[in-house]
DNA sequence: GTCTATAAATGGATAGAC
DNA sequence: GTCTATCCATTTATAGAC
C-alpha cells in the first residue's frame, strides 16, 4: 500500500536522504488531495508548497505548472474510467454488460476516489479542462448506447429515454465522491451492490 | 415571468435612464450565471463587471464584496429547500411525505436552477461557505428522518441503510444541475416523474 | 533537490471626480 | 450610478545560489 507506485522505468525508487524528497507520484496524490479539499482555482501554488512543506521553488523542480498537475490526474481518472467500458464491452448480454459498467464504474470511482472526484468537479476553464470534459462527454455516449441496447431488449424500461435515465443513474453513481470515505463503515462491493439493487429496482417495498 | 423580483419594498422598479442601469437583483442574477460558468473562485470581479458592461467600482456600488454575492444566491437556494420540508411536513403517510419532498425537491431544483447549482457546489473556503453547507446538513438530516419512518412503515426497503439510501436519491436529484436546462425537451413535471419512478420502481422491466 | 529573492500579472477593494 | 486611477495582497512562475 505504502510502496511507490512507479511513475517510470525505476522499479522501487529508494527513500531519498535529507530533506522530504518526494517523488512525481508523491507531489500528485497529495496535490489532487487538496485541490479536492479547497477547489482547484481555489488552491494556490503556495497553499501546496505549504501542505508539502516546501518551497514554490522546489515544488516547481517537479512539475512545471499548477495546470499539469491537474491533467495527470485527470488522465487518471479517465483512463480508468474508459478501461471500465473497454473491460466490459467483450462480455454477454447487455443486461449483463450494463450490469457490469455500473459495478465497475463504482469500483473506479472508489479505487480511484481523489482523481475522479477532481476530475467530476471540472468546469472548462482551461484547455486542459475541456479535453477532459470530452473525454467524459464520449464515456457518456457508450453508456448510453449500452442503455438503449438494453431497452432494445426489453431488459430496461422504455418510457423514460435512454440519455436521461443513463444520466441520472450516472449522477447517482458520481454523488459518491460527495460523502463516500474508504474508511467508513460501508465496503466498496457493499455499496455497489446498493447501487445497483436501487437503480435496477428502486428503493419502494414489493 | 420576467416581472422583477421585488427585492425590497418598491412594487415595480422603472427602468433606468443613461448606461445599463442595473438594480440588485439583475445583477445577483448574471453573477450567479457566470459563478455557475466558470466556478466562484475562477470568477474575478473584474470578469463579472466585463459581463455586466460595467468597471469593478460601479459593480462595488451596488453589492459590498464578491461573497455577498454569494450569500445572498445561497440563501435563495436553501430557503426554497428548506421550504420543500416545511410543506411536505404537513402531509399524510410517510410514503406520501417523501414523495412530496423528493417531487418538491426537484421543482425547486429547477425552478431556481442557477442558485441550487452555486449551492451544491459549495466547498466551505469561507464562512459564508461553511454556514451554507451546514444548512445543508440539517436539511439531509431531516430527509433522512423522513426515508427512516417510511422504513420503520415497511414502505421502503430496509435492507439498504437509510442514510445511504437518501445520499443516493438525493445524489441523483442534485445532478440534474449538471446537464437540464429549462428550454430542453423534457419539462420540470416529466423530469420530476422520471426521478421518482427511477428511485422508487427502479429502470428494470418487471 | 531545496532554498531566497524577485518578477510580472491579477486578485479584491477603495477614493474621489463627474 | 458610473467612471479613472490606485492600493496592496496574492498569484503563477523564474533566476540563480547552495
Amino acid at each position: 500500500m505504502s510502496a511507490t507506485p512507479a511513475t517510470g522505468a525505476a522499479p522501487a525508487a529508494p527513500a531519498r536522504r535529507g530533506r522530504p524528497g518526494y517523488d512525481r507520484a508523491q507531489i500528485l496524490q497529495i496535490a489532487v488531495g487538496l485541490f479536492n479539499e479547497q477547489g482547484y482555482d481555489a488552491t494556490s501554488v503556495a497553499d501546496l508548497a505549504a501542505r508539502l512543506g516546501l518551497t514554490k521553488s522546489a515544488l516547481y523542480h517537479h512539475f512545471d505548472s499548477k495546470e499539469q498537475l491537474l491533467a495527470e490526474a485527470l488522465d487518471e481518472a479517465l483512463s480508468a474510467l474508459e478501461g471500465v467500458l473497454d473491460d466490459a464491452a467483450t462480455g454477454g448480454t447487455p443486461a449483463e454488460r450494463l450490469d457490469a459498467v455500473l459495478r465497475g464504474a463504482v469500483e473506479v470511482l472508489i479505487d480511484r476516489l481523489p482523481s475522479v472526484t477532481l476530475l467530476l468537479r471540472v468546469r472548462g476553464n482551461s484547455d486542459t479542462e475541456r479535453a477532459a470534459l470530452e473525454r467524459r462527454r464520449l464515456f457518456d455516449q457508450r453508456v448510453t448506447e449500452l442503455v438503449r441496447a438494453a431497452q432494445d431488449a426489453g431488459l430496461i424500461r422504455a418510457d423514460i429515454d435512454g440519455a436521461v435515465t443513463t444520466r441520472l443513474v450516472f449522477g447517482m453513481i458520481n454523488s459518491v465522491v460527495e460523502w463516500y470515505r474508504p474508511s467508513g463503515p460501508i465496503d466498496r462491493e457493499r455499496l455497489a451492490h446498493d447501487i445497483v439493487t436501487i437503480t435496477l429496482d428502486g428503493m419502494r417495498t414489493r
